[in-house]
DNA sequence: GGAAACATACCAACCGGTCGGTATGGTGCA
DNA sequence: TGCACCATACCGACCGGTTGGTATGTTTCC
């Protein structure tokens, strides 16, 4: 139905300059070890690079977190914007895609589909405004791209009580949730974990927006 | 219909013993800035306690992180079993009153209401094995305290497709997301964004447990 | 040549963890 | 009763290494 989406494969290009290695090092290690427990020392490491190309491009470590959540709020934004789940006509079935767009990128490791934003907000919430806005940003901006699907596929399907904008939210919520338990699992559970609460995810939106069918004939 | 549950009132009592106090500073240390940008240092001064009697009770910082899941798995564990929504006779209705207790737990700061093994697991599942088992434990253990009654509730409604295992892993899949999102927002907020993804938990649980109802008079 | 893009060397503060020592209270025995 | 003995609880100075950050080159490219 949809290309093959390889799961752990970047779909981004390898950075030439050093504010990308770094960047991607970013990525990585939060990912893995989270945003406080990976030092200047480990980013220049895993980029590359050396500590004064670092101070050059990143007034301070809480500023390269700032830009790490930009960088992934950008390219994570793009590669759904392109994706071609959005060529499907039926809203609902579009919605429902792009759920299981979600849940074909879960495998691997662990740390090779979780979330940069939803890792670092975690931990930075309260020490960092800057950061903390900026995964506000990744995440809610992820969540406004699929209102006018949702929108679409409530007015279609008649569904009232909540709203596309609620819809959307929740849709990030699971997914943070999922990586969050798959996060507690040894390597080769965690993705099934993770897909388990997509699935329940799918079957919420295919019974509201069935609804519907399933009440109309009575 | 409960006995008021005040959100952010701790229902611990006070501890009396240096590993007591270091515990319930670690519960408050580690929801704020989570595990790794909270320092020995850190939690001796927030125990009022010394060096000393943080390495005489804790082998390492790790020994305490994993104590500190455990301590709090125990004492929510308990909590949640002592309350009184396992009165309720209708086992659907039981399911549906624990959600809206977690949704009445909910509010004031942040950190008042999210949790420890779900903050500490993301940061600490790669670079501790024995951290990341806790939180698995805390978690899962409270999944499973739901199982039996979502069995029960499942039997009454008809419902399959799934188990009531994955659906109890999924109820916490959504708290912890909600966490996770909740954070990313100014204080005022953060409970209401939580708060609204139990809102779809709960719907999902209402529909899931309605579908006998809706089907049957075909 | 001059600014942007890096590299090297270095710093003070802080990190997790160690260590010698003390205060206290229980136990066994004369 | 009283005292030696000892385990537990706790103290705070201290250690080597690491931290985020800086100051000062050197190279590269327009």
């Amino acid at each position: 139905m949809f290309p093959v989406v390889l799961p752990n494969r970047p779909f981004r290009e390898p950075a030439a300059n050093a504010r990308g290695k770094l960047l991607e090092a970013a990525v990585r290690l939060v990912r893995t070890q989270g945003f406080a427990a990976t030092s200047v020392d480990d980013l220049c490491r895993e980029a590359g690079v050396t500590k004064g190309a670092f101070f050059h491009h990143f007034p301070s470590k809480e500023a390269l977190g700032v830009a790490a959540a930009d960088y992934w709020s950008q390219s994570t934004g793009a590669f759904f914007a392109s994706a071609p789940y959005h060529l499907i006509e039926d809203p609902v079935d579009r919605v429902l895609a792009y759920i299981d767009l979600r849940m074909a990128l879960i495998g691997g490791p662990v740390e090779s589909f979780t979330c940069v934003a939803g890792t670092m907000v975690q931990e930075a919430f309260r020490t960092s405004a800057a950061i903390r806005i900026a995964c506000e940003t990744s995440i809610m901006t992820n969540a406004a791209a699929l209102e006018s699907d949702i929108a679409a596929a409530m007015a279609q399907a008649g569904v009232t009580g909540t709203t596309a904008a609620s819809l959307a939210r929740h849709i990030q919520a699971v997914i943070q949730g999922a990586f969050v338990l798959a996060k507690t699992q040894e390597n080769q559970s965690c993705a099934d974990l993770a897909r388990e609460q997509l699935g329940h995810l799918r079957r919420y939106f295919t019974m509201l927006f069935n609804a519907d069918e399933k009440e109309a004939p009575r």
